[in-house]
DNA sequence: ATGTTATTCCAGTAAAAGCGAGAATACTGG
DNA sequence: CCAGTATTCTCGCTTTTACTGGAATAACAT
């Protein structure tokens, strides 16, 4: 084998890694289990994809390196086989972010009006000080499971869907912390607008948990 | 446009930088630009491809937000986008290689025997502290213009090619740290091999200068 | 065993990517 | 303005990817 067939393997290997990243598919199910571990199932539904598909993609993501399985009864939980895939998600939503100029204005499309605000939003050390000093409620309003999978300490799991329920019992005025999954989840944005409309002090927290996670700050899991 | 369609926009964006990294030529050839700027032609025939194929990698990159280009005479330059770049080449090399088996054994094959002894490692700090106490000299064995493009203060430059020459004239029995591109540069190891074949001590600096850079070190760049 | 459920495997199809060779384009220097 | 050079564009061609719907598997419960 020569220099070059050897040179070129070797970058086939590392472009085997970037395959996993090149489909916007791949990139929602890779956000979703950066969460916690899945079901292809719940993968699927979420992701709107057919299951075949997802299964097929999933075993392109585990081909890639990027995710590991395991079997419980008749379901597989699919997880990220590492802190660094992780990483390497959010680095590249960053450096996209950078560099594309279309993203800011797909992410104002989805994520709903004046995203680019900093005026609402916290970042780590801020509400890492305030919650640990009780000034402010802290609101995780991803779904159940992936709040026991791993939280802020001292957070309150409110899912997007029960926070009106929530709402209806909650006369605090003490200020309110958003977070969900990250950097461009929807859940928080949501969310803040809901109370800021019915008279609450809401902000969000810059991005989420997966980059909480990665900043080394303390995560709780289980129940609350 | 609904919800579905916007988040499928958002990430497509993401995907679009995620097919950058996609193909190995073009793992290549940000691993060539990471050096600093380069001309088509330049880049084509060390990656060893057609010039039409290429270009169109290039365009493909720009494309994905990862380079840009200038124009000078009736030279295009291609260049990274930013320094992030870098930092994302150099990441998804890493979690590759933590995840993906197959690289340590492509590693060897093309960078030569026992790659993996650390023993022959120098790291940054060492480097850095042994070359400000005039203890050690310091070889970049890179073309010289990428070593003009930026190099560590105080290396000497010595072209892979140019190394029996050199060795010819080099009577001095200092200890010698070799670098090059990065963690994945052949060209250290080359010269490391054929500097202790001829009963110099020689050490091969950890990674190279892309990551020297990235970790905040000094460069300098023009002639030594 | 048998039926159930979650997942994977298997064609088959449409679309996209990768590539080289040669024509076309863009700039430079007489 | 014209020849020369670097780059890009345009075809064809082959390979790979994305996806679907249905059959096949694997573990479980009865």
């Amino acid at each position: 084998m020569s220099r070059r067939d050897a040179k070129s393997a070797l970058y086939e290997q590392f472009a085997r890694m970037g395959k996993g990243l090149s489909n916007s598919k791949r990139l929602e199910l890779l956000d979703l289990l950066s969460q916690g571990e899945r079901s292809v199932e719940s993968l699927a539904s979420v992701a709107g994809l057919g299951l075949s598909t997802t299964s097929l993609h999933l075993q392109g993501l585990k081909e890639a390196g990027l995710v590991a399985s395991r079997r419980e009864g008749t379901f597989i939980h699919y997880r990220l086989t590492g802190e660094d895939v992780g990483a390497l998600l959010a680095m590249l939503r960053a450096v996209a972010t950078t560099h594309l100029a279309e993203i800011d204005r797909a992410a104002s499309k989805y994520l709903g009006g004046n995203v680019l605000d900093p005026a609402d939003e916290v970042d780590r050390s801020e509400l890492l000080q305030r919650v640990r000093a009780g000034e402010v409620i802290v609101l995780d309003v991803r779904p159940t499971l992936e709040f026991h999978a791993g939280h802020i300490p001292g957070a309150v799991s409110v899912p997007l869907e029960d926070l009106e329920k929530f709402l209806a019992t909650f006369v605090n005025d003490e200020e309110v912390i958003v977070y969900c999954r990250g950097a461009y989840c929807v859940l928080a944005y949501d969310a803040v607008r809901t109370l800021n409309a019915s008279g609450h002090r809401a902000r969000r927290l810059h991005e989420g948990m997966l980059e909480w996670r990665l900043a080394g700050l303390p995560v709780e899991s289980g129940a609350a």
